[in-house]
DNA sequence: GTCTATAATAGGATAGAC
DNA sequence: GTCTATCCTATTATAGAC
């Protein structure tokens, strides 16, 4: 059975959310405790580094996550432009219709920016490559492929962006369904 | 003659960049008066309500040069395409060549963002307004000349956190030379 | 106008009881 | 494993000298 109610993988979620809200230096250890209903002393029993050592698992599991419900479409079989469109839903929930903001983003602002550059490259190259890979055996030249897919990123990123400043979650959703019709143009 | 050799405009000038840098909740009272050269004390004597003023000011400043140096010259006369094209040289230098965040990003997280959505909205729609009608003139219709306002916007803002979070301002020049590219399209 | 000094509070982190 | 209590530092903000 699992070690405890609240996993550790579902405490961290939760953090990710503040993360994702507030950024790393807004994100407090009373709103971090509070977001998972526990004492700030019982958060450092489980993250004894602190707040560094949460955001970095916080990197950790939205890059599964990101993995396992955004990538991982991109590599099942069938032509290239569905597996295309079912990532797009799949971002669509991975930000929550753009409610919520992305690690890369928020992560990558002061202080956090020097402490997590290497994970936040990491993930987005990633996605850059399993969106290239995509393009490519969709016919795209390699040169096209990776233009491609730095626009694909720069849109999902862009979007968010203004949908928190207006607070319209339909500028991302309204993007993402531009996004589809992008693809296999040229 | 001028009030200061530092003059307001050029200390709030200086503000924005530890905004922009650092988000709201990343900039220190410490922070801001190191980047004017001032003790903590004086920066208080000039702006009284502290911190939430100077982000206020900081604002209505970045919103004052993006009109003087971005959204004019998309009023200015000659073929839409030109002025498309100087927009995003002007764009080039707002951002420093995509060394300098947007702080319609970095001013939109956590409690920032409630303190300062309705002027951040307000940017923002000036922005899209001003690329509207640039595309009306060139012939687009309604729709398709606020969607590609928003489009453009998208991207600025999505390359500029791809560049910062990969530290490669190169993302954001390819950026804008494929935005010069979309102008026309359709 | 700017500074040093200092207050008051919040934030990050730990000790030790239960 | 979680809590209360506490510590230490950073942060915001102010008082008062120059």
């Amino acid at each position: 059975m699992r070690p405890s109610r609240n996993s550790r993988q579902e405490i961290v979620q939760k953090l990710s959310q503040v993360f994702r809200r507030d950024s790393y230096s807004g994100a407090s250890l009373a709103d971090l405790a509070a977001a998972v209903d526990l004492g700030k002393a019982s958060l450092y029993q489980k993250f004894p580094e602190g707040k560094a050592q949460m955001g970095a698992e916080v990197l950790m599991e939205i890059g599964r996550s990101l993995e396992n419900e955004v990538l991982s479409v991109l590599r099942q079989d069938g032509p290239p432009a569905g597996r295309f469109t079912k990532m797009l839903a799949a971002v669509g929930n991975f930000y929550e219709g753009g409610r919520l903001s992305c690690l890369i983003d928020t992560l990558s602002l002061g202080e956090a920016g020097r402490l997590y550059r290497a994970a936040l490259t990491a993930s987005i190259e990633r996605w850059e490559q399993a969106l290239t890979d995509l393009a490519r055996q969709a016919g795209y030249s390699a040169a096209k492929a990776a233009i491609w897919a730095e626009e694909v990123l720069i849109t999902i990123e862009g979007s968010l962006v203004l949908a928190r400043a207006k607070n319209d979650p339909q500028v991302f959703r309204r993007a993402l369904k531009r996004l589809a019709r992008t693809f296999g143009e040229r």
